[in-house]
DNA sequence: GCCGTTTTCGGCCCGACTGTTTTCAGTCG
Protein backbone atom coordinates (compact mmCIF):
# COMPACT_ATOMS: atom_id res chain seq x y z
CA UNK A 1 0.00 0.00 0.00
CA UNK A 2 1.94 3.32 -1.35
CA UNK A 3 1.04 6.78 -0.54
CA UNK A 4 -0.90 7.60 -4.07
CA UNK A 5 -3.13 4.44 -3.12
CA UNK A 6 -4.09 5.39 0.24
CA UNK A 7 -4.86 8.93 -1.24
CA UNK A 8 -7.39 7.14 -3.51
CA UNK A 9 -9.08 5.94 -0.87
CA UNK A 10 -9.21 9.28 0.78
CA UNK A 11 -10.33 10.67 -2.34
CA UNK A 12 -13.41 7.83 -2.64
CA UNK A 13 -14.60 8.72 1.10
CA UNK A 14 -14.44 12.11 -0.47
CA UNK A 15 -16.32 12.12 -3.52
CA UNK A 16 -18.91 9.47 -1.39
CA UNK A 17 -19.07 12.72 1.42
CA UNK A 18 -20.65 14.61 -1.57
CA UNK A 19 -23.35 11.94 -2.26
CA UNK A 20 -24.06 12.20 1.33
CA UNK A 21 -24.24 16.14 0.96
CA UNK A 22 -21.57 17.40 3.41
CA UNK A 23 -19.00 18.94 2.10
CA UNK A 24 -16.92 19.97 4.82
CA UNK A 25 -16.04 16.40 5.69
CA UNK A 26 -15.66 16.58 2.02
CA UNK A 27 -13.22 18.58 1.85
CA UNK A 28 -11.69 17.74 4.67
CA UNK A 29 -11.34 14.29 2.95
CA UNK A 30 -10.11 15.95 -0.31
CA UNK A 31 -7.52 17.73 1.63
CA UNK A 32 -5.97 14.74 3.79
CA UNK A 33 -5.97 13.04 0.66
CA UNK A 34 -4.05 15.43 -1.62
CA UNK A 35 -1.29 15.91 1.38
CA UNK A 36 -0.89 11.86 1.41
CA UNK A 37 -0.41 11.86 -2.25
CA UNK A 38 2.13 14.99 -2.49
CA UNK A 39 3.66 13.43 0.86
CA UNK A 40 7.66 13.82 0.88
CA UNK A 41 8.23 10.50 2.49
CA UNK A 42 6.12 7.27 2.93
CA UNK A 43 3.07 7.14 4.83
CA UNK A 44 4.05 3.47 5.85
CA UNK A 45 6.73 5.27 8.11
CA UNK A 46 4.62 8.04 9.56
CA UNK A 47 2.38 5.12 10.15
CA UNK A 48 5.24 3.25 12.26
CA UNK A 49 6.48 6.17 13.78
CA UNK A 50 2.84 7.02 15.47
CA UNK A 51 3.02 10.53 13.39
CA UNK A 52 0.01 10.43 10.88
CA UNK A 53 -1.53 13.46 12.49
CA UNK A 54 1.78 15.28 11.69
CA UNK A 55 0.53 15.43 7.96
CA UNK A 56 -1.64 18.35 7.27
CA UNK A 57 -5.30 18.08 7.25
CA UNK A 58 -4.79 14.40 9.35
CA UNK A 59 -6.29 14.75 12.31
CA UNK A 60 -7.43 11.96 15.05
CA UNK A 61 -10.16 10.66 12.66
CA UNK A 62 -8.74 9.89 9.25
CA UNK A 63 -5.17 8.78 10.51
CA UNK A 64 -6.91 5.76 12.09
CA UNK A 65 -8.84 5.19 9.03
CA UNK A 66 -5.05 5.52 7.24
CA UNK A 67 -3.80 2.84 9.89
CA UNK A 68 -6.91 0.78 9.55
CA UNK A 69 -6.62 1.16 5.60
CA UNK A 70 -2.28 -0.06 5.65
CA UNK A 71 -3.45 -2.75 8.51
CA UNK A 72 -6.21 -4.26 6.69
CA UNK A 73 -6.20 -2.87 2.92
CA UNK A 74 -9.38 -0.96 3.42
CA UNK A 75 -11.56 0.93 6.08
CA UNK A 76 -14.88 -0.41 7.37
CA UNK A 77 -16.52 2.83 7.26
CA UNK A 78 -15.51 3.41 3.39
CA UNK A 79 -16.96 0.00 2.67
CA UNK A 80 -20.30 0.74 4.17
CA UNK A 81 -20.61 3.82 2.45
CA UNK A 82 -19.82 2.50 -0.47
CA UNK A 83 -22.33 -0.41 0.14
CA UNK A 84 -25.37 2.73 0.14
CA UNK A 85 -24.69 3.82 -3.13
CA UNK A 86 -23.98 2.38 -6.74
CA UNK A 87 -20.39 2.38 -7.58
CA UNK A 88 -21.29 4.31 -11.15
CA UNK A 89 -22.68 7.24 -9.16
CA UNK A 90 -19.35 9.16 -9.49
CA UNK A 91 -19.39 9.33 -12.74
CA UNK A 92 -22.22 10.59 -13.10
CA UNK A 93 -21.35 13.76 -11.80
CA UNK A 94 -18.73 13.83 -14.23
CA UNK A 95 -21.37 15.07 -16.64
CA UNK A 96 -21.29 18.83 -16.28
CA UNK A 97 -23.95 20.42 -14.53
CA UNK A 98 -24.56 17.16 -12.44
CA UNK A 99 -23.29 17.33 -8.99
CA UNK A 100 -24.02 15.10 -6.35
CA UNK A 101 -27.47 16.23 -5.37
CA UNK A 102 -28.88 15.59 -9.14
CA UNK A 103 -27.20 12.48 -9.79
CA UNK A 104 -28.46 11.13 -6.64
CA UNK A 105 -32.16 12.45 -7.61
CA UNK A 106 -31.89 10.33 -10.52
CA UNK A 107 -30.68 7.17 -8.65
CA UNK A 108 -33.11 7.64 -6.32
CA UNK A 109 -36.06 8.65 -8.42
CA UNK A 110 -34.73 6.68 -11.72
CA UNK A 111 -32.69 3.82 -10.82
CA UNK A 112 -29.71 5.70 -12.95
CA UNK A 113 -26.59 4.25 -11.91
CA UNK A 114 -24.20 4.77 -14.64
CA UNK A 115 -23.11 6.97 -18.36
CA UNK A 116 -25.14 4.27 -20.03
CA UNK A 117 -28.40 4.36 -18.01
CA UNK A 118 -28.19 8.33 -18.26
CA UNK A 119 -28.14 8.32 -21.60
CA UNK A 120 -31.05 5.89 -22.24
CA UNK A 121 -33.25 7.43 -19.55
CA UNK A 122 -32.65 11.18 -21.54
CA UNK A 123 -33.38 9.77 -24.74
CA UNK A 124 -36.39 8.10 -23.40
CA UNK A 125 -37.55 11.54 -22.22
CA UNK A 126 -37.87 10.17 -18.80
CA UNK A 127 -35.46 13.09 -16.82
CA UNK A 128 -37.95 16.06 -17.91
CA UNK A 129 -40.49 14.74 -15.85
CA UNK A 130 -38.86 15.03 -12.57
CA UNK A 131 -39.15 17.99 -11.05
CA UNK A 132 -36.57 20.73 -11.17
CA UNK A 133 -35.54 19.15 -14.12
CA UNK A 134 -36.77 19.91 -17.98
CA UNK A 135 -36.45 19.68 -21.77
CA UNK A 136 -33.59 21.91 -22.06
CA UNK A 137 -31.83 19.91 -19.31
CA UNK A 138 -31.99 16.47 -20.81
CA UNK A 139 -30.33 17.91 -24.13
CA UNK A 140 -27.77 19.83 -22.12
CA UNK A 141 -27.29 15.99 -20.42
CA UNK A 142 -26.91 14.44 -23.90
CA UNK A 143 -24.60 17.27 -24.74
CA UNK A 144 -22.74 16.72 -21.41
CA UNK A 145 -22.56 12.92 -22.12
CA UNK A 146 -21.42 13.14 -25.49
CA UNK A 147 -18.17 15.02 -24.08
CA UNK A 148 -17.42 12.96 -21.21
CA UNK A 149 -17.21 10.22 -24.08
CA UNK A 150 -15.46 12.14 -26.06
CA UNK A 151 -12.69 14.29 -24.26
CA UNK A 152 -12.08 12.15 -20.71
CA UNK A 153 -8.55 12.55 -21.17
CA UNK A 154 -6.51 16.04 -20.74
CA UNK A 155 -4.15 17.29 -23.04
CA UNK A 156 -0.52 16.91 -22.29
CA UNK A 157 1.15 20.44 -22.03
CA UNK A 158 3.28 19.68 -24.77
CA UNK A 159 0.23 19.98 -27.01
CA UNK A 160 -0.91 22.90 -25.25
CA UNK A 161 1.29 25.10 -24.83
CA UNK A 162 2.35 25.62 -28.60
CA UNK A 163 -1.35 26.23 -29.21
CA UNK A 164 -1.89 28.42 -26.23
CA UNK A 165 0.82 30.83 -26.48
CA UNK A 166 0.21 30.93 -30.10
CA UNK A 167 -3.28 32.56 -29.62
CA UNK A 168 -1.59 34.69 -27.17
CA UNK A 169 1.02 35.90 -28.98
CA UNK A 170 -1.65 36.66 -31.92
CA UNK A 171 -4.01 38.55 -30.22
CA UNK A 172 -0.67 40.44 -28.16
CA UNK A 173 0.83 41.20 -32.08
CA UNK A 174 -2.87 42.40 -32.57
CA UNK A 175 -2.66 45.27 -30.05
CA UNK A 176 -3.57 43.71 -26.83
CA UNK A 177 -1.62 44.55 -24.69
CA UNK A 178 -2.67 42.72 -21.49
CA UNK A 179 -2.95 38.87 -22.11
CA UNK A 180 -2.02 35.54 -20.88
CA UNK A 181 -2.83 32.48 -20.76
CA UNK A 182 -4.75 31.61 -17.69
CA UNK A 183 -5.64 27.90 -15.75
CA UNK A 184 -3.42 25.32 -15.31
CA UNK A 185 -1.44 26.09 -18.67
CA UNK A 186 -0.09 28.88 -17.09
CA UNK A 187 0.60 26.81 -14.03
CA UNK A 188 2.72 24.45 -16.71
CA UNK A 189 0.80 21.39 -15.24
CA UNK A 190 1.88 18.20 -16.92
CA UNK A 191 -1.41 17.93 -18.24
CA UNK A 192 -4.07 20.74 -19.52
CA UNK A 193 -7.65 20.51 -19.29
CA UNK A 194 -8.42 23.58 -20.66
CA UNK A 195 -7.02 26.20 -23.10
CA UNK A 196 -8.03 29.78 -21.20
CA UNK A 197 -6.90 32.60 -21.91
CA UNK A 198 -7.32 36.20 -19.82
CA UNK A 199 -7.71 39.83 -21.75
CA UNK A 200 -7.47 43.28 -20.18
CA UNK A 201 -9.02 45.58 -22.54
CA UNK A 202 -11.06 48.91 -22.46
CA UNK A 203 -12.54 47.58 -26.03
CA UNK A 204 -13.96 44.29 -25.49
CA UNK A 205 -16.05 43.81 -28.82
CA UNK A 206 -13.15 44.84 -30.76
CA UNK A 207 -10.75 42.45 -28.55
CA UNK A 208 -13.60 39.71 -29.30
CA UNK A 209 -13.79 40.23 -32.56
CA UNK A 210 -9.69 39.67 -32.98
CA UNK A 211 -10.00 36.62 -30.76
CA UNK A 212 -12.75 34.71 -32.84
CA UNK A 213 -11.08 36.03 -36.63
CA UNK A 214 -7.78 33.92 -35.42
CA UNK A 215 -6.92 32.05 -38.59
CA UNK A 216 -6.28 28.56 -37.19
CA UNK A 217 -9.87 29.24 -36.24
CA UNK A 218 -13.10 26.64 -36.96
CA UNK A 219 -16.08 27.40 -35.77
CA UNK A 220 -17.23 30.25 -33.00
CA UNK A 221 -18.62 27.72 -30.49
CA UNK A 222 -20.00 30.80 -28.18
CA UNK A 223 -18.97 34.90 -28.88
CA UNK A 224 -20.25 36.83 -26.05
CA UNK A 225 -19.15 40.39 -24.23
CA UNK A 226 -17.29 38.58 -21.68
CA UNK A 227 -16.63 35.08 -22.80
CA UNK A 228 -15.92 33.51 -26.08
CA UNK A 229 -14.66 30.37 -27.46
CA UNK A 230 -14.01 29.06 -30.46
CA UNK A 231 -12.61 25.42 -31.90
CA UNK A 232 -9.18 25.13 -33.71
CA UNK A 233 -8.54 23.06 -36.73
CA UNK A 234 -7.51 20.64 -35.29
CA UNK A 235 -10.26 20.48 -32.61
CA UNK A 236 -8.88 22.08 -30.05
CA UNK A 237 -10.94 24.51 -28.06
CA UNK A 238 -9.98 28.08 -26.54
CA UNK A 239 -11.91 30.27 -24.05
CA UNK A 240 -11.47 33.50 -23.98
CA UNK A 241 -12.32 35.79 -21.24
CA UNK A 242 -12.10 39.84 -21.77
CA UNK A 243 -12.53 42.23 -18.54
CA UNK A 244 -11.65 46.40 -18.12
CA UNK A 245 -8.25 46.90 -18.16
CA UNK A 246 -8.35 47.62 -14.61
CA UNK A 247 -9.64 44.14 -13.02
CA UNK A 248 -6.78 42.38 -15.38
CA UNK A 249 -4.92 41.72 -12.55
CA UNK A 250 -7.21 39.91 -10.26
CA UNK A 251 -9.09 38.27 -12.74
CA UNK A 252 -5.53 36.36 -13.88
CA UNK A 253 -4.66 35.56 -10.62
CA UNK A 254 -8.04 34.09 -10.08
CA UNK A 255 -8.23 32.36 -13.27
CA UNK A 256 -4.71 31.25 -13.04
CA UNK A 257 -5.45 29.26 -9.71
CA UNK A 258 -4.63 26.60 -8.47
CA UNK A 259 -8.09 26.55 -7.01
CA UNK A 260 -6.68 25.54 -3.79
CA UNK A 261 -3.85 28.31 -3.77
CA UNK A 262 -6.96 31.24 -4.78
CA UNK A 263 -8.88 29.61 -1.70
CA UNK A 264 -6.27 30.20 1.17
CA UNK A 265 -5.46 33.73 -0.67
CA UNK A 266 -8.89 34.45 0.39
CA UNK A 267 -8.95 32.89 3.49
CA UNK A 268 -6.04 35.09 4.18
CA UNK A 269 -7.93 38.46 2.83
CA UNK A 270 -10.82 37.79 5.21
CA UNK A 271 -8.68 37.08 8.75
CA UNK A 272 -7.11 40.89 7.58
CA UNK A 273 -10.24 42.55 6.84
CA UNK A 274 -10.34 42.15 3.12
CA UNK A 275 -12.87 40.35 0.64
CA UNK A 276 -10.90 39.12 -2.59
CA UNK A 277 -12.78 38.34 -5.52
CA UNK A 278 -11.97 38.25 -9.06
CA UNK A 279 -12.39 41.74 -9.49
CA UNK A 280 -9.90 42.75 -6.59
CA UNK A 281 -8.82 42.94 -3.34
CA UNK A 282 -11.26 45.23 -1.32
CA UNK A 283 -12.24 46.31 2.36
CA UNK A 284 -14.69 44.16 4.27
CA UNK A 285 -16.17 47.24 5.91
CA UNK A 286 -16.34 49.94 3.23
CA UNK A 287 -16.34 47.36 0.05
CA UNK A 288 -13.14 50.62 -1.07
CA UNK A 289 -10.10 49.09 -3.27
CA UNK A 290 -7.43 47.90 -2.01
CA UNK A 291 -5.30 46.62 -5.41
CA UNK A 292 -6.96 44.89 -8.24
CA UNK A 293 -4.32 46.14 -11.78
CA UNK A 294 -1.55 43.76 -11.37
CA UNK A 295 -1.14 40.50 -9.62
CA UNK A 296 1.97 41.47 -7.90
CA UNK A 297 -0.26 44.36 -5.75
CA UNK A 298 -2.86 42.40 -4.46
CA UNK A 299 -0.30 39.70 -3.55
CA UNK A 300 1.96 42.52 -1.81
CA UNK A 301 -1.43 44.08 -0.31
CA UNK A 302 -2.02 40.41 1.75
CA UNK A 303 2.07 40.71 2.93
CA UNK A 304 3.36 38.30 0.35
CA UNK A 305 5.88 38.67 -2.60
CA UNK A 306 4.60 37.80 -6.02
CA UNK A 307 4.13 33.87 -6.57
CA UNK A 308 5.43 32.37 -10.19
CA UNK A 309 2.00 30.73 -11.62
CA UNK A 310 4.10 27.24 -12.01
CA UNK A 311 4.32 27.49 -7.79
CA UNK A 312 0.90 28.01 -6.80
CA UNK A 313 -0.55 24.75 -5.67
CA UNK A 314 -0.38 25.21 -1.97
CA UNK A 315 2.82 23.21 -1.69
CA UNK A 316 4.69 25.47 1.07
CA UNK A 317 4.46 28.52 -1.19
CA UNK A 318 2.45 30.97 0.63
CA UNK A 319 4.71 30.54 4.02
CA UNK A 320 7.58 31.09 1.62
CA UNK A 321 5.94 34.13 -0.15
CA UNK A 322 5.53 35.39 3.72
CA UNK A 323 8.51 35.04 4.90
CA UNK A 324 10.37 36.64 2.14
CA UNK A 325 12.09 32.93 1.08
CA UNK A 326 10.28 32.54 -2.74
CA UNK A 327 13.61 30.62 -4.72
CA UNK A 328 14.53 32.83 -7.55
CA UNK A 329 13.72 29.89 -10.08
CA UNK A 330 15.36 28.63 -13.37
CA UNK A 331 14.54 30.66 -16.06
CA UNK A 332 15.05 29.65 -20.08
CA UNK A 333 17.89 31.88 -20.99
CA UNK A 334 19.65 30.14 -17.91
CA UNK A 335 19.98 27.02 -19.66
CA UNK A 336 23.42 26.83 -21.85
CA UNK A 337 22.68 23.39 -24.06
CA UNK A 338 20.42 20.51 -24.24
CA UNK A 339 21.50 17.47 -23.13
CA UNK A 340 19.71 14.97 -24.38
CA UNK A 341 19.39 14.68 -28.16
CA UNK A 342 19.31 11.71 -30.87
CA UNK A 343 20.89 12.18 -34.34
CA UNK A 344 20.18 9.78 -37.73
CA UNK A 345 22.31 7.63 -36.65
CA UNK A 346 19.69 5.92 -34.35
CA UNK A 347 16.28 7.25 -34.19
CA UNK A 348 16.62 10.47 -34.38
CA UNK A 349 15.75 12.69 -38.05
CA UNK A 350 18.31 15.31 -38.26
CA UNK A 351 22.28 14.46 -38.64
CA UNK A 352 24.47 16.15 -36.00
CA UNK A 353 25.58 19.27 -38.69
CA UNK A 354 21.60 20.28 -38.26
CA UNK A 355 21.62 19.81 -34.72
CA UNK A 356 24.41 21.48 -33.98
CA UNK A 357 23.27 24.60 -36.52
CA UNK A 358 19.61 24.51 -34.65
CA UNK A 359 20.93 24.66 -30.89
CA UNK A 360 23.17 27.14 -32.42
CA UNK A 361 20.66 29.46 -33.20
CA UNK A 362 18.66 29.16 -30.24
CA UNK A 363 21.56 30.49 -28.47
CA UNK A 364 23.45 27.44 -26.80
CA UNK A 365 26.93 27.28 -25.86
CA UNK A 366 27.07 23.73 -26.41
CA UNK A 367 24.31 20.53 -27.42
CA UNK A 368 24.68 16.33 -25.89
CA UNK A 369 24.04 14.10 -28.54
CA UNK A 370 23.13 10.79 -27.10
CA UNK A 371 21.88 8.19 -29.07
CA UNK A 372 20.98 4.73 -28.25
CA UNK A 373 23.43 1.89 -27.11
CA UNK A 374 23.19 -1.81 -29.50
CA UNK A 375 20.69 -3.65 -27.64
CA UNK A 376 17.74 -0.96 -28.10
CA UNK A 377 17.27 -2.63 -31.23
CA UNK A 378 14.28 -0.66 -32.17
CA UNK A 379 16.00 2.51 -32.02
CA UNK A 380 19.22 1.39 -34.11
CA UNK A 381 21.65 1.15 -31.14
CA UNK A 382 24.89 2.51 -32.43
CA UNK A 383 27.97 -0.24 -32.44
CA UNK A 384 30.94 0.73 -30.41
CA UNK A 385 33.04 1.20 -33.59
CA UNK A 386 30.11 3.52 -34.96
CA UNK A 387 29.98 5.42 -32.04
CA UNK A 388 33.49 6.21 -31.82
CA UNK A 389 34.22 6.74 -34.94
CA UNK A 390 31.51 9.82 -34.48
CA UNK A 391 33.55 11.65 -31.69
CA UNK A 392 35.83 13.01 -34.32
CA UNK A 393 32.96 13.71 -36.60
CA UNK A 394 31.68 15.79 -33.57
CA UNK A 395 35.01 17.38 -32.43
CA UNK A 396 34.72 18.32 -36.30
CA UNK A 397 31.42 20.00 -36.57
CA UNK A 398 32.11 22.00 -33.47
CA UNK A 399 35.13 23.92 -35.04
CA UNK A 400 33.15 24.26 -38.23
CA UNK A 401 30.12 25.34 -36.70
CA UNK A 402 31.00 27.23 -34.06
CA UNK A 403 29.31 25.32 -30.87
CA UNK A 404 30.33 22.73 -28.61
CA UNK A 405 28.90 19.30 -30.07
CA UNK A 406 29.55 17.21 -26.71
CA UNK A 407 29.53 13.80 -28.28
CA UNK A 408 27.73 11.53 -25.70
CA UNK A 409 25.28 8.55 -25.22
CA UNK A 410 22.49 7.12 -23.90
CA UNK A 411 23.63 3.85 -23.06
CA UNK A 412 21.52 1.13 -21.84
CA UNK A 413 21.41 -0.27 -18.51
CA UNK A 414 21.35 -4.00 -19.30
CA UNK A 415 18.93 -6.28 -16.85
CA UNK A 416 21.75 -6.36 -13.78
CA UNK A 417 22.88 -3.17 -13.67
CA UNK A 418 25.85 -3.28 -15.87
CA UNK A 419 25.54 -1.00 -19.33
CA UNK A 420 25.48 -1.76 -23.26
CA UNK A 421 29.03 -0.29 -23.39
CA UNK A 422 32.59 -1.63 -22.22
CA UNK A 423 34.20 0.85 -19.85
CA UNK A 424 37.16 1.30 -22.37
CA UNK A 425 34.42 2.84 -24.93
CA UNK A 426 32.25 5.13 -22.40
CA UNK A 427 35.30 6.76 -20.90
CA UNK A 428 36.20 8.14 -24.79
CA UNK A 429 32.79 9.91 -25.05
CA UNK A 430 32.17 13.50 -22.97
CA UNK A 431 29.19 12.21 -21.35
CA UNK A 432 27.04 9.07 -20.53
CA UNK A 433 23.47 9.20 -19.56
CA UNK A 434 22.38 5.63 -18.35
CA UNK A 435 18.60 4.78 -19.20
CA UNK A 436 16.38 1.82 -18.31
CA UNK A 437 14.95 0.89 -21.44
CA UNK A 438 13.58 -2.62 -20.46
CA UNK A 439 12.54 -5.21 -18.03
CA UNK A 440 9.70 -2.44 -16.74
CA UNK A 441 7.78 -5.30 -14.43
CA UNK A 442 10.98 -5.74 -12.29
CA UNK A 443 10.46 -5.62 -8.32
CA UNK A 444 10.83 -2.72 -6.84
CA UNK A 445 14.18 -3.97 -4.85
CA UNK A 446 15.24 -6.05 -7.67
CA UNK A 447 15.55 -2.86 -10.17
CA UNK A 448 16.41 -0.48 -7.24
CA UNK A 449 19.89 -2.53 -7.31
CA UNK A 450 19.65 -2.73 -11.22
CA UNK A 451 19.82 1.09 -10.91
CA UNK A 452 21.95 1.64 -8.38
CA UNK A 453 24.76 -0.53 -9.77
CA UNK A 454 25.02 1.32 -13.42
CA UNK A 455 25.08 5.03 -10.98
CA UNK A 456 28.05 3.54 -9.11
CA UNK A 457 29.67 3.13 -13.04
CA UNK A 458 32.30 6.10 -12.63
CA UNK A 459 31.74 6.70 -16.59
CA UNK A 460 27.90 7.73 -15.80
CA UNK A 461 26.92 11.23 -15.91
CA UNK A 462 23.25 11.13 -15.37
CA UNK A 463 20.36 8.76 -14.58
CA UNK A 464 17.73 9.45 -17.82
CA UNK A 465 14.18 9.85 -17.18
CA UNK A 466 14.13 7.99 -13.52
CA UNK A 467 10.81 6.84 -13.22
CA UNK A 468 10.03 5.46 -16.72
CA UNK A 469 6.58 6.97 -16.73
CA UNK A 470 4.67 7.84 -19.67
CA UNK A 471 1.97 10.01 -19.68
CA UNK A 472 -1.36 8.25 -20.59
CA UNK A 473 0.06 5.90 -21.62
CA UNK A 474 2.37 3.50 -18.92
CA UNK A 475 3.31 3.93 -15.29
CA UNK A 476 6.63 4.58 -13.18
CA UNK A 477 8.51 1.66 -12.84
CA UNK A 478 8.73 0.74 -9.21
CA UNK A 479 11.73 1.68 -7.87
CA UNK A 480 12.92 3.15 -4.41
CA UNK A 481 13.47 7.08 -5.69
CA UNK A 482 14.83 7.40 -2.18
CA UNK A 483 17.77 5.32 -2.09
CA UNK A 484 18.63 6.68 -6.10
CA UNK A 485 18.81 9.80 -4.61
CA UNK A 486 20.64 9.27 -1.86
CA UNK A 487 23.39 7.47 -4.27
CA UNK A 488 22.97 9.87 -6.81
CA UNK A 489 24.16 12.71 -4.24
CA UNK A 490 27.18 10.21 -3.07
CA UNK A 491 28.45 9.64 -6.59
CA UNK A 492 28.23 13.11 -8.23
CA UNK A 493 25.71 11.61 -11.00
CA UNK A 494 22.97 13.79 -11.75
CA UNK A 495 19.13 12.88 -12.20
CA UNK A 496 17.55 13.76 -16.08
CA UNK A 497 14.92 15.69 -16.06
CA UNK A 498 13.57 14.46 -19.44
CA UNK A 499 11.55 17.41 -21.41
CA UNK A 500 9.53 14.85 -23.34
CA UNK A 501 5.96 15.36 -23.90
CA UNK A 502 5.14 12.11 -22.71
CA UNK A 503 7.52 12.15 -19.88
CA UNK A 504 8.39 14.72 -18.04
CA UNK A 505 10.22 12.69 -15.84
CA UNK A 506 11.37 13.42 -12.99
CA UNK A 507 8.09 15.37 -12.06
CA UNK A 508 7.79 18.72 -10.47
CA UNK A 509 7.55 16.84 -6.90
CA UNK A 510 10.66 14.45 -7.87
CA UNK A 511 12.53 17.69 -9.07
CA UNK A 512 12.03 19.39 -5.39
CA UNK A 513 12.70 15.94 -3.53
CA UNK A 514 16.02 15.90 -5.19
CA UNK A 515 16.87 19.21 -4.90
CA UNK A 516 16.19 19.12 -1.50
CA UNK A 517 18.93 15.93 -0.87
CA UNK A 518 21.52 18.16 -2.83
CA UNK A 519 20.78 16.31 -5.64
CA UNK A 520 21.62 18.06 -9.08
CA UNK A 521 19.12 17.96 -12.48
CA UNK A 522 20.12 17.69 -16.03
CA UNK A 523 17.61 18.94 -18.00
CA UNK A 524 17.15 17.23 -22.03
CA UNK A 525 14.47 17.67 -24.24
CA UNK A 526 14.98 14.16 -25.86
CA UNK A 527 14.72 15.08 -29.11
CA UNK A 528 14.69 13.27 -31.64
CA UNK A 529 13.84 15.85 -34.54
CA UNK A 530 14.93 19.44 -34.35
CA UNK A 531 11.58 20.83 -33.83
CA UNK A 532 11.73 18.99 -30.65
CA UNK A 533 14.48 20.89 -29.40
CA UNK A 534 11.69 23.46 -28.15
CA UNK A 535 10.37 20.85 -25.51
CA UNK A 536 12.93 22.65 -23.05
CA UNK A 537 10.15 24.99 -22.43
CA UNK A 538 8.20 22.12 -20.70
CA UNK A 539 11.36 20.80 -19.20
CA UNK A 540 12.13 24.32 -17.52
CA UNK A 541 7.96 24.61 -17.04
CA UNK A 542 8.19 21.56 -14.85
CA UNK A 543 11.38 22.55 -13.08
CA UNK A 544 9.58 25.73 -12.26
CA UNK A 545 7.10 23.90 -10.51
CA UNK A 546 9.47 21.77 -8.92
CA UNK A 547 11.33 24.80 -7.21
CA UNK A 548 14.44 24.59 -8.86
CA UNK A 549 17.03 27.34 -9.32
CA UNK A 550 19.81 27.96 -11.72
CA UNK A 551 22.49 26.57 -9.40
CA UNK A 552 20.20 22.94 -8.64
CA UNK A 553 20.51 21.94 -12.88
CA UNK A 554 23.86 21.52 -14.68
CA UNK A 555 22.98 22.58 -18.02
CA UNK A 556 22.88 25.94 -16.47
CA UNK A 557 26.59 25.60 -16.31
CA UNK A 558 29.27 27.12 -18.96
CA UNK A 559 31.11 24.45 -21.32
CA UNK A 560 34.14 24.65 -19.07
CA UNK A 561 32.37 23.87 -15.87
CA UNK A 562 30.00 21.64 -17.33
CA UNK A 563 32.95 19.61 -18.71
CA UNK A 564 34.42 19.54 -15.03
CA UNK A 565 31.51 18.37 -13.77
CA UNK A 566 31.63 15.41 -15.97
CA UNK A 567 35.05 15.44 -15.24
CA UNK A 568 34.80 15.11 -11.78
CA UNK A 569 32.00 12.35 -11.59
CA UNK A 570 34.17 10.57 -14.07
CA UNK A 571 37.31 10.70 -11.98
C1' DG B 1 -13.31 16.09 9.76
C1' DC B 2 -9.95 19.70 10.77
C1' DC B 3 -8.24 23.58 13.07
C1' DG B 4 -6.84 28.04 15.99
C1' DT B 5 -2.94 36.07 15.39
C1' DT B 6 -10.84 35.60 16.82
C1' DT B 7 -11.76 30.53 18.40
C1' DT B 8 -10.97 23.88 21.82
C1' DC B 9 -16.53 25.38 19.31
C1' DG B 10 -18.05 27.12 15.32
C1' DG B 11 -16.61 28.15 11.44
C1' DC B 12 -14.99 26.23 6.89
C1' DC B 13 -14.04 31.15 -0.40
C1' DC B 14 -16.77 33.75 -3.63
C1' DG B 15 -19.60 35.12 -7.35
C1' DA B 16 -21.93 33.96 -11.74
C1' DC B 17 -24.82 31.33 -14.22
C1' DT B 18 -28.54 28.14 -15.38
C1' DG B 19 -32.91 26.30 -15.59
C1' DT B 20 -36.28 26.05 -13.18
C1' DT B 21 -38.60 28.38 -10.68
C1' DT B 22 -42.02 32.88 -8.47
C1' DT B 23 -37.46 33.35 -4.82
C1' DC B 24 -33.73 29.71 -5.51
C1' DA B 25 -30.91 25.38 -5.31
C1' DG B 26 -27.33 23.33 -7.57
C1' DT B 27 -23.22 23.55 -10.10
C1' DC B 28 -19.04 25.46 -11.69
C1' DG B 29 -14.54 27.46 -11.86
Amino acid sequence: MNNAEIADLLHEFADLMDLKGDIFKRNAYRRAAQNVQELDGDVLSYYREGRLESIPGVGVSIAQKIAEIIRTGSSAELEGLRAQYPPGLVELTQVPDLGPKKALRLYRELGIKDLAGLKKAALDHRIRRLEGFGRRSEEKILRGIEMVERNSGRMLLGDALPIGLAVESYLRQNGIEHVSVAGSLRRRKETIGDIDIVVGSDLPLEATRLFVSYPRRETVILQGPTRSSIRLEDGTQVDLRVVPVSDYGATLLYFTGSKEHTVELRRMAIQMGYKLNEYGLFRKDDNSLVAREEERDIYRALGLDLIPPEMREMRGEIEAASGGRLPDLLRSEDIRGDLHVHTVMSDGHATMRELAREAKRLGYEYIGLTDHSPSLRIAHGLTAEDLLDSVEEARQVSEEEGIAVLRGSEVDILDDGSLDYPREVLSRLDFVIASVHSRFQMPEEEMTERVLRAMSDPEVNVLGHPTGRLLGRREAYRIDLERVMEHASRQGVALELNGYPYRLDLNDLNCRRAKERGVKLSIGTDAHALEDLSFMSLAVGTARRGWLEKDDVINTLSLDQIKRFFERTSG
